[in-house]
DNA sequence: CCACACCTCTATAACGTTATAGAGGTGGTG
DNA sequence: CACCACCTCTATAACGTTATAGAGGTGTGG
C-alpha cells in the first residue's frame, strides 16, 4: 500500500497525531513542526487513505446519483452537473442506474447493498409514495424530478402540471386543435406522466377543447423507439392530430421521426414539441420546440441540499422546490403565431 | 451509524469471528451456528460496512470510468455497459468526468487524489504516450478508445485507421469523389483524430483520389456544434465537398444540420457518413449512416481486464486489444451502390 | 487410557485514520 | 519562587472489518 501517517510521521519524527493535525488544520501546530510535517509530505507523496479515514469519522465522502436511464441525454446532462457541485464541495459522486425496475429502485431504497455512500439522491419511476416512506436506511435522501410528494424528504423537481400546460398552451396559441399526448403509462408509478396527463387535459379545457382519450397513447418506456411506435399508432387512426406533445424530448424525438417516415410535413401538417431541452433538439430536423427546465438549478440544488443534510442540518423541515421552466420555441412548432 | 458484527455476535452468542466467517464462507462454520447467525443478520438487517472491509483487505472496490464528455451518448452507452459489468464482478463504478481537459487528465494519472479507487479506466484525449508513462499511481490502469500506443497498461481501442479507411471506402463505392474529413485537432493531443486522418488519406490513395488538405477541417471539440461549424466552413469554399466524414457520430449530426439548413440535400448532393453509431444517428432525419464500434465488446472488456489486474493478474502481459467494427449504412449516404 | 488429529469456534492484532485526554515545557503573574 | 495558564505536542482508544494463531472439545487408533 501507499505512504502512510506512519510514515510521515516517524520521516518528521513527530507523533502521528500532529501529522494529522497539519493534514487537518484541526488543532494549532508550531510553525516550525508544521513545516517539518509538511516536507515530509511532500517529499514522500502522502495522500490521505479515504477508506480509513471515513471509517474513523463515519462517512465516506461518497454521494450517489440514482437515474432510470444513463443514456437519456436529459440525465447525462444532469449527471454532469451534478458531478460539477460535488466535486466542488469536497464529495465524488457515484452514478447508480436503476435501469427504471422496480427491484433496482426498492433496493436502493433499503439502501442494503451500499452502505458506502452517505447519501442518495434519486429519481424514482418505478415506486411511489409508500414505497419512500417505507425506506429504511438512514442516510439522507433527496428526490428529483418525479411527482411523490408528501414524504419527509428534500424534493426538487418542476410543477409537471404547470409545465405541460404552458407546452399545450403554446400549441393552441399556433392555432392546433386535435392535440396527442404521448407518453402515458398503463400502470401507477410513473407519476410524472399522470401530472403532464393532467395538465394537458387542464389545458384543453381552457382553450375549449375537447378531451379525446383515444388521443392519448401509452408507452412502456420513454426512449426515441417508443415515440416512434406510439406516433404510427396515431397516424393510424382515422382522424390524425395536428400536434404532439411528448412525454419528453427522446419520446418527441420519435415521433419526429415516425412523422417522417410517413411523409407528413413538420409544422405543416403537425407540430410537435417535447420537455427536457435536450441538446439534440437543437440538431433535429426540424429542430424541436421544447420546454427547459433549468438543469442547472436542479442538479446544483439537489447536491447541495443532500451535502447539507449530511452534514448535519437535520434539523430542517424537508424542501420542496419547484425548479422554473420556460418555453422554447424552435422549428418543430412553426414560426407564426403565440 | 447502523448494525456492526458486533451487534450479530452479541445476539447470536458467537464471537465476532464466526460471524465474519459466516458473512464471508471463508472458513467452515458448523450448520446450528450458521443458521442462528443467519437467523440474526436477517432481524438485525445487517450489511458490512464496505469501508472498514475495504481498509482491512486494502480494497475500495471502487474502480473509476474518466471520460471526456459524460453527455456524449457514446461515452453515456459505454458507461452504462461498464456499469452493468462491473456490478456484476461485485465492483461499483465511479465515473469521472475529464471535461477533454488536460490539468484533469493529469490529475487523474497521477492519482493523488482518489486513494480510494482501487483501478482507472480512461480515456485520454489531451494527454500523450509519455505523460501516461510518467504515471506515478500504482493502481491498474486500462486505458480504451484513444491512439496511446506502447505503454505498459492494458489497451481496448478499434483500429481507427482501418474503421476510418471503411468509412471513405463506403463514401467512395457510393460514387463520392470531393470527401470532406471534421474533426482534424490543431494540437498533437486527441490521437485518434490524426489516425482517423491518415485513414481517410490512405483510402483516398487507394482510391486514387487527390488529397485536398482544404477539404479537412479542424475542430476544437468534438460535438454538435462544432460539426455544424466546420461544415459551414466547408460549404463556404468555391467548390464544396459532395460527402463528409465526421471524426465521430456527433459532429456527423452537425454537419447534417448545417447542410439541411443551408438547403442542400443529404444524400442527394452531400453524403454523411459518422463514427459510433450512437442511438441518436437512426432518429435524425436523414438517418445517419455510420461506423459501429463494439461498444458491448469494449466497455465488458474493459472492465473485465481491470478487474484481473486488480485482484492479482500482475504477471500478464499489457494486452492490446483491438474490438471489431462494422459499417451501419442508412440514408445518409444514399441506398445505391457499393 | 493416552496420543493425536480434526473440527469448530474464539481471542486478538492489525488496516489508517481522527478525537480525546493529558503530558511536558515555557512564560507571565502574584 | 511558586503557581497557573497556555501553547504545543503525544499517547491511545476507538471506527468495523478480516486474518492469524490457537483454544476447547470430540472422536479415533494404537
Amino acid at each position: 500500500m501507499g505512504v502512510s501517517l506512519k510514515d510521515i510521521a516517524e520521516r518528521a519524527g513527530v507523533s502521528l497525531a500532529t501529522v494529522s493535525n497539519v493534514v487537518n488544520g484541526y488543532r494549532p501546530v508550531g510553525e516550525r513542526t508544521r513545516q517539518r510535517v509538511q516536507q515530509a509530505i511532500d517529499e514522500l507523496g502522502y495522500s490521505p487513505n479515504l477508506g480509513a479515514r471515513h471509517l474513523r469519522r463515519g462517512r465516506t465522502g461518497l454521494i450517489a446519483l440514482a437515474i432510470p436511464e444513463l443514456n437519456n441525454p436529459y440525465f447525462a446532462e444532469l449527471a454532469e452537473i451534478a458531478i460539477r457541485e460535488a466535486v466542488g464541495l469536497g464529495y465524488t459522486l457515484v452514478m447508480e442506474n436503476t435501469a427504471a425496475d422496480r427491484e433496482a429502485e426498492l433496493a436502493l431504497l433499503d439502501g442494503s447493498q451500499r452502505r458506502i455512500i452517505d447519501g442518495l439522491i434519486f429519481s424514482p419511476v418505478r415506486i411511489g409514495r409508500d414505497e419512500v416512506l417505507a425506506r429504511t436506511a438512514d442516510s439522507p435522501l433527496v428526490l428529483i424530478g418525479e411527482g411523490v410528494y408528501d414524504v419527509p424528504h428534500d424534493h426538487i423537481a418542476i410543477d409537471n402540471v404547470a409545465a405541460s400546460h404552458a407546452a399545450i398552451q403554446h400549441l393552441v396559441a399556433t392555432g392546433r386543435r386535435r392535440i396527442a399526448f404521448i407518453g402515458a403509462t398503463p400502470g401507477g408509478d410513473r407519476q410524472s406522466a399522470h401530472l403532464r396527463v393532467r395538465g394537458y387535459r387542464e389545458a384543453l379545457a381552457a382553450a375549449g377543447l375537447p378531451y379525446r382519450p383515444r388521443l392519448v397513447a401509452r408507452t412502456d418506456a420513454f426512449g426515441r423507439l417508443d415515440g416512434r411506435r406510439a406516433m404510427r399508432d396515431l397516424l393510424a387512426l382515422g382522424d390524425p392530430p395536428d400536434a404532439v406533445f411528448g412525454y419528453n424530448d427522446l419520446v418527441a424525438i420519435g415521433a419526429l421521426r415516425a412523422l417522417t417516415e410517413a411523409g407528413h410535413r413538420v409544422p405543416d401538417d403537425v407540430a410537435v414539441i417535447g420537455i427536457d431541452n435536450i441538446e439534440e433538439g437543437r440538431f433535429s430536423s426540424p429542430t424541436l420546440t421544447t420546454i427547459a427546465p433549468d438543469k442547472e438549478a436542479i442538479g446544483r440544488l439537489a447536491v447541495r441540499r443532500l451535502v447539507a443534510r449530511i452534514e448535519g442540518a437535520e434539523v430542517a423541515a424537508p424542501l420542496t422546490v419547484q425548479t422554473p421552466f420556460r418555453l422554447i420555441r424552435r422549428e418543430s412548432t412553426g414560426t407564426t403565431g403565440g
